[in-house]
DNA sequence: CGTCGCATTGAAACTTGTCAAACATTGTGG
DNA sequence: CCACAATGTTTGACAAGTTTCAATGCGACG
């Protein structure tokens, strides 16, 4: 959608839908800062394969939009939005959440640093579920339509997507074997064990960290309600696997947490 | 793997781990049966997008490397096997299924006729899960190399197989929700209706097929037991829903059914 | 300082799993 | 072609795990 179709819908008061399409766009096209570089960006590696020559990586710089940035509580993306970018996260963390038409919510996943948002959206061109940042965030806006001009040019870059994408779906299989077969205290001792090493890969401790998200939204991650969560936790702190004081976890014994699993 | 490699790996008795290796690419390369054509395949518009000219479609023939014939209950590839193709069905089913080292099981699909498999290989270059064929089945067989080439040449191939790779990401967080928020009746009823929309868009009734997958096999899908799908079934079956004899399913009233769901 | 959302904990209710037995179906070898 | 074995299915009774409902405490924020 051209920008003057954008002042043409608002020389009216446009529609509930209309808006629906518009606003996705044009917060992206408000924010457009300054030339971000991915050749000089810390997170480079989760974006770009290894080995990227400089006219490569200056190439991937061009179709980086933008960052964006986006307050705790408020949506990156909306199920049936359209679908144009993908967003790289940069700083913070969101939740991922499908939501039936009878209200039931499932989590589907959250993302930390350098994780990826938005591959749900190239199926229908519409986005397939809400993303909500957990804390205030930045990602980086990436045209996709751009991203597979580039990805045509440089083998690597092709190969790297792809591998995202299939990690996208190896890492949701996971998930399906924990929701399908295991019991509470399995998937919520599986649960910290995997954030831990998350954070342990950005160089953060294993052993301690902050949880951005509540008990509900734990359980609407694992499949269970937030009473069970929050009895499981007691119940490992009793046992000394870890200590929990609210959302501070620390890990006493990742040993021992991992025999749950 | 060049053919001499695997020549030089017989001459003398190959170990457990080379034989793992050797085994799939084998099996591929005595298939390999007169070319196969896309251009002239009924599955057509699966594998590949609409619109392409004569000359693409000749193009995407020549990446199509062979069918392969699955009996029922072998093994398409395992987890660990190195991944170097992608398998559409073309006849027949099969299940995808990841196995725990303690022996847990989870489905995580079943893939009738012109859907895909195998790529959960391509994030680390290995297989992630089993795939087991539910009935003698046929599939195409096709290099992941020569077909990321093509996509570089054909923008329209390209963005087909982004579309089918976030498809399964889609597909999955479906049945994520389903694992999380859905009581055993009201998976087994949304696990029905899938099955019958996907026959009848193969052009089969909707109303009435055979399952080819056993209880035990649906219960490991939809992360119950065998028992409670049976029972789930009988339950059905005394409300009118359906009509269950063994494996032969007739459903009676598909609005009853979704609005378990 | 009160309110609101979040977290913890207990008791009862419910759903599903476990174990066991009987029956049905399929496939195989005599 | 039949008999038998193996596998799959159904059903019941009981146990276990999880949810539901309810009460209380905690901490952030206006």
């Amino acid at each position: 959608m051209p920008s003057s179709a954008i002042r043409e819908a608002f020389e009216s008061v446009p529609s509930p839908a209309v808006l629906r399409e518009i606003v996705p766009i044009v917060r992206d096209e408000v924010n457009r800062s300054a030339a971000v570089r991915c050749s000089t960006c810390s997170m480079r590696n989760v974006c770009t394969p290894p080995g990227l020559t400089a006219e490569e990586l200056s190439r991937v710089d061009s179709i980086v939009c933008t960052t964006r940035t986006v307050r705790r509580g408020d949506t990156l993306f909306r199920s049936g939005d359209l679908f144009q970018y993908l967003y790289a996260v940069r700083a913070g963390s969101f939740k991922t959440v499908i939501v039936h038409s009878d209200g039931r919510e499932q989590v589907t996943g959250f993302q930390i640093t350098g994780e990826t948002l938005g591959l749900d959206g190239i199926y229908t061109g519409r986005h397939n579920g809400d993303v909500v940042a957990l804390e205030d965030s930045v990602v980086c806006v990436i045209s996709f339509l751009q991203l597979e001009t580039v990805c045509r040019e440089i083998h690597t870059m092709q190969h790297h997507v792809h591998r995202l994408m299939s990690g996208e779906i190896v890492r949701e299989s996971r998930l399906m074997m924990l929701l399908g077969t295991m019991r509470a205290d399995q998937r919520v001792a599986a649960f910290l064990l995997n954030l831990s090493q998350r954070f342990k890969a950005l160089g953060y401790s294993s052993a301690e960290f902050h949880l951005r998200m509540t008990r509900r939204e734990i359980g609407c991650y694992l499949g269970m309600k937030l009473e069970t969560v929050s009895r499981t936790l007691s119940r490992f702190q009793r046992d000394r696997l870890l200590d929990a004081q609210g959302k501070q976890i620390r890990i006493l014994d990742p040993e021992g947490l991992a025999a749950c699993v």
